[in-house]
RNA sequence: CGGGGUGUAGCGUAGCCCGGUUAUCGCGCCUGCUUUGGGAGCAGGAGGUCGCAGGUUCGAAUCCUGCCACCCCGACCA
């Protein structure tokens, strides 16, 4: 067949890359970098979308969009976030095309150029930040929570579909606070949630922590981050929560009056999750034999594939089957009952192997004879014959197995690949052999994590928050370090 | 932007070094019959600017020059 994967142990990124394509979710636009996201690639983003969106909202959070283009001018007002930025951005600098006086084609009106470029987003603080300057005017009016489903554009010199595209969709927290202590406790708080979706939904452990200086994001006091592991023992960003300080504040006049009548500036945070963990999504789980999708984000839950002969066994198992399919759909499980004459069972079962669907249901006219079904899990690829009455129940409780055993699977690998070393042989030694996350010891200086990271092409993936704190001394340069902190080859 | 590689049908490819009838094979696609419990079988059929532009030659997928695109590695990064 032309479709069947690249084996792994060849090269994880071909397999990656093939399974994306096979898998029908995303392909390359032929435009460098952009990436067209196909159905069902889509469809796993709007279950993300769904359940992220009521976290966000549960926690206070309200909706609003914002410009897709900013003015040249907002966005170096802040010189951390421009020197962080500038290198990656587009820019619009015209207006208008016209027909080429030699006929040659389109051409751009050089009578059309903007006085001020604009940039097309790469993220939003800046114009929100001159935004809010016009919301915010007393202690009142805070804290103002706002989260933004956009997409942004970040002109990556190498690009990889939903790891890294030139064009991502996410969504952008921007939230303003009286005070700093709430600020920070937001910013934990939407670290939180993302660890919780990504645990829960995703069924991806993750590690929370802070980023180090180098890391940090551009503008930012404090970033907070989930990293999680990919099977090739990779790391990869999952997502960020950053605290502002009052830096874009500062930057765009952003002030409130307080209770006592005093002019103070706001306090910030942005966090943000996008695209990219659909990539997650495939490196945590997958086989072989295509994708492994959890029950909580998968766009069809449950396959049906009816095997027969004839138009009336067709029928019959339809007749069947209506009675599972209404009782799933009540608990809010998807069914496909897919009675394509066009292609054979045998064929189906592959395809929706390769869709990484959780459960998958056989029946023919063996089973009408019986009143059974032939059930397989996509996790595991255990088969097993049940009887029609237990069906639904079965099913119900099977889902939510695959959803844990994903998680467990997931954790353990993720587990047995944090490796505790002492000395530099062995950190450069288990970088090279095993992979995953190293913990070490670091004095807490760029300039060593800078020397790692040449030696090594391992950073610092995050400097996590559950550790227990004990000091000790620097697996590079031999002095005191206040904790271990976990060091990755990451994408 | 530096280093390496690849462009031949929708996809994957042979042919290129050493120029020579009608460009190879598989998958997919279309038609018919038989099939359908793990990507069905047989028979027939359609589908090609050999990345683009020049050049050399009686003759170019093949040799030469220029350009373009994509992939991998680096720098950069959600």
């Amino acid at each position: 067949m032309g479709n069947k994967l690249t084996k792994r142990s060849e090269d994880y990124s071909k397999w990656y890359n093939d399974l994306v394509i096979n898998a029908d979710l995303a392909e390359n636009s032929g435009v460098r970098g952009f990436m067209v996201i196909k159905p069902y690639g889509y469809a796993i983003w709007e279950k993300m979308q769904a359940e992220l969106d009521r976290m966000f909202k549960e926690t206070g959070h309200q909706n609003a969009y914002f410009p897709l283009l900013i003015p040249k001018s907002y966005f170096s007002k802040e010189a951390s976030h421009v020197a962080g930025f500038a290198k990656e951005c587009a820019v619009v600098t015209h207006y208008r095309l016209k027909n080429a006086e030699d006929g040659s084609g389109i051409v751009v009106d050089p009578d059309a150029k903007l006085e001020e470029e604009l940039i097309v987003r790469p993220t939003s603080e800046t114009i929100i930040w001159d935004t809010y300057r016009k919301w915010v005017q007393s202690y009142r009016d805070l804290p103002l929570l706002i989260n933004q489903w956009a997409n942004v554009v970040r002109w990556e010199m190498r690009t990889r579909l939903f790891l890294r595209t030139t064009e991502f969709l996410w969504q952008e927290g921007h939230t303003a606070h009286a005070t700093k202590t709430e600020a920070i406790i937001e910013a934990e708080q939407m670290m939180n949630v993302y660890a919780d979706f990504a645990e829960n939904f995703m069924a991806m452990p993750v590690v929370k922590g802070v980023k180090s200086e180098n890391e940090r994001f551009a503008g930012a006091l404090e970033t907070y981050c989930i990293e999680a592991l990919m099977q090739d023992g990779k790391a990869l960003q999952a997502g960020t929560s950053h605290f502002l300080g009052q830096n874009f504040a500062k930057a765009f006049d952003v002030k409130f009056t307080t209770k006592e009548g005093k002019q103070e500036f706001v306090w910030a945070t942005s966090w943000g999750v996008s695209t990219r963990l659909i990539g997650a999504l495939i490196m945590t789980h997958s086989d072989d034999n295509g994708l492994v999708l959890p029950p909580n984000l998968a766009p069809i839950q449950v396959v049906i594939v009816p095997i027969h002969k004839t138009e009336d066994q067709l029928d019959q198992i339809k007749e069947k089957v209506s009675s599972i399919i209404n009782h799933l759909k009540s608990k809010g499980i998807s069914v496909k009952f897919d009675q394509r004459t066009t292609h054979t069972p045998g064929w189906k079962f592959a395809e929706y192997e390769l869709k990484g669907v959780p459960v998958r249901l056989a029946i023919g006219s063996r089973d009408l004879e019986n009143g059974t079904l032939e059930i397989a899990r996509r996790d595991t690829l255990e088969k097993k014959v049940i009887t029609f009455d237990e069906a639904s129940t079965y099913i119900e409780d099977l889902l939510k197995q695959i959803q844990t055993d994903l998680f467990d699977k997931a954790k353990s690998y993720r587990d047995t690949h944090i490796t505790e070393v002492d000395d530099f042989d062995s950190f450069k030694n288990i970088l090279e052999t095993k992979g995953g996350f190293v913990s070490a010891h670091w004095d807490g200086t760029n300039e060593t994590e800078e020397k790692i990271k040449e030696l090594t092409k391992a950073t610092i993936r995050c400097i996590p928050l559950n550790s227990d704190n004990k000091t000790g001394v620097c697996v590079f340069t031999g002095k005191a370090s206040q904790r271990k902190v976990l060091f990755a080859k990451a994408y």
